[in-house]
DNA sequence: AATGAATGAGGATTCATTCAT
DNA sequence: TATGAATGAATCCTCATTCAT
């Protein structure tokens, strides 16, 4: 079946663009890592670029969280809304920790300039959202006068910042080479905490 | 003069190298830019791969601060100390942005084992140092018991969440297309403000 | 049809290699004289030492003579194998004159080590079998007591002389620059005879 | 002193050229073999090539033997003549084995058509005295009918085939990989025994 | 619908050579 | 006289892509 192939295709190349970064991988490489016939990428998606605007669209779909309606949401106060951001990112980060290599690669990159604005785009809808939030925080005199914007900043900085590089999180946590941070549910909740915390620490008044 | 010419070659590099990556950069296109002959950068450096070397090798000394120097320092203490080191990487990374763009590209990727061990390496430098500061806070009760490695994770990734990408930079701020925030020194207070309270609000008990 | 191309591949490149030795010939020229794309060469061989692998492999089938099974045979004495070795070689030698030529550089140069071993051990193996056969006519007493090494490099070495060089085969002989040695029938036959005669004379008693 | 340099250049030369070929070697490695800059090359000897020819004008002063004394010699027969004329190349091609692998090298390769035709050219001169000699022999009833220019093309190509490759001469003989054949005195002997021998058993009425 | 064969453009690198000093 | 710096041309090879089947 033709769809099945095309995501076996693109789960090959988040995995070799998350490692070896988009113009670092080869058709060939990434041809026999899916177990296809060279021609069949080239033959579903047109072309390389094309590929990688497929892999994103596909990716993207898992990423589009809750945040318009938790904006909404009239049940929770801004704390625990950005409780729940924080959850959700974290989740969402560490469920595909490869895709947003390749995203923050993307970013860093303006070589195929469509795609990294794309990629800006998507990024720059959560800042809007959440940032709405921090300031009706403000202006409810439950948050302080923070620095709504650069909160944000932080808070996907620092996942941002985990997630950059397996060996680098486990040099920055101590952990020996074979460690998988990202599917250890220890390091998960502490990620978790840590952001609960500082966002607390940082937001609350008192 | 060799030495100007090998100079004039690494800031063209770093330039290309930030702006496509390293595989996305052809020496052609580098010579070109550096408006030297072709031939030249294996003349001077041997490969690509070595200039990327020795890009690294040239400009890490801009990055060594004084953080050793600090750690060891009796005259200040913890929170004067973080308040130093947010001024110190805010300063260093503001003002070689490109090449910071560049080593986070090589943290993401590990296409070139070597040099990505090498970036690590630098950075991991610093963690132990930065850690071990949050950690002597914490003993003398200066500091909450909080989480030193992921808040040293959250420092530096909420400068490179910054730092990125300058159109995402403006996405993020809200300032038109033009603005170039890296020689904006009203940004860079800002920053180093909202840094500094985050670690205040953050780290300080009471 | 692929086989017939990299036939085609390799008969060009014996014949380029013979006259202007592996380095000495581009695959650029190489394309060009077969009349293919530049970059089949790689397509099909994988590098232009691979093609050279190739090319030994396929044409060495054709040397292997039947020295072996000659060693064995029961029903001829050990003039009479020399006799059959001599045909035998002399006529391997003539019909692929350019291949020998590639294999005398070969010899010559142990700039690809692996293949310069590889030629040797084709070489080792035919040594052996013929300085058997010498020894068990020595044994035999029908041979003088020569040195059977020795002789066999004189039996080679002859028709490595000779093949050598096709201007330098016509100045020994006396015949003008546009005599082909290597097809003429009468040459053959004159080469034979040298041999058969040379052998005559330093093996048999009496 | 200029003159010691280009001798020294010219030595790495044949050795670099005898390993590798003249293709095989770059100017580079040639250099830095004879530890002298990498553009003294090209300023003692203006290019590559000519370097080479200066390298065989140098080098084959060494051979000119007195072949052509030998041949008005009226005190020796044809068969001590021989004999001297064994023992001469035996001599000379052993106290020169790069040098004669570099010849070899290029009567078989005729890229550079100009240097080939000049070593032609040298081996074409004793051509013509040895066979004269032969056909005196032959002439005077103390030869047989032989073929003289085959006879001639038996003791070069034996010899050659000796000096073809150290490994090849020790895989002949049953010598280990550190055996220098060329340097051994025994061998030597051996060598001109053998051809002595071959030549009386080939040559010589009764 | 799928693929093996083929290709032109461009990749990094090395080459022999030249030039300014 | 001698040399370090520089260079244009050519090297092998790999790339994404296309095409015939």
């Amino acid at each position: 079946m033709s769809l099945d192939k095309k995501e076996h295709i693109i789960d090959a190349a988040i995995e070799l663009f998350s490692e070896k970064g988009f113009e670092g991988t080869s058709i060939r490489e990434l041809a026999a890592k899916a177990d296809v016939n060279l021609a069949m990428v080239n033959y579903y998606f047109g072309s390389k670029d094309k590929l990688f605007e497929a892999m994103v669209e596909h990716k993207v779909s898992f990423m589009r969280g809750r945040i318009e309606e938790l904006e909404q949401d009239k049940t929770l106060n801004e704390l625990d809304k950005m409780d729940r951001i924080v959850e959700g990112y974290v989740e969402r980060f560490l469920s595909h920790p490869q895709f947003h290599k390749v995203l923050q690669q993307e970013m860093l990159v303006s070589q195929r300039e469509e795609m990294h604005n794309r990629v800006i785009g998507i990024f720059s809808q959560n800042t809007h959202n959440i940032t709405s939030i921090i300031e009706k925080g403000i202006r409810k005199k439950l948050f302080k006068k923070v620095d709504p914007q650069l909160t944000f900043a932080t808070l996907i900085g620092t996942i941002n910042q985990i997630l950059m590089s397996r060996s680098l999180c486990n040099v920055l946590t101590g952990k020996n080479e074979n460690f998988d941070p990202y599917t250890d549910e220890h390091f998960k909740k502490r990620i978790i905490n840590h952001l609960k915390q500082l966002l607390r620490d940082h937001l609350l008044l008192h």
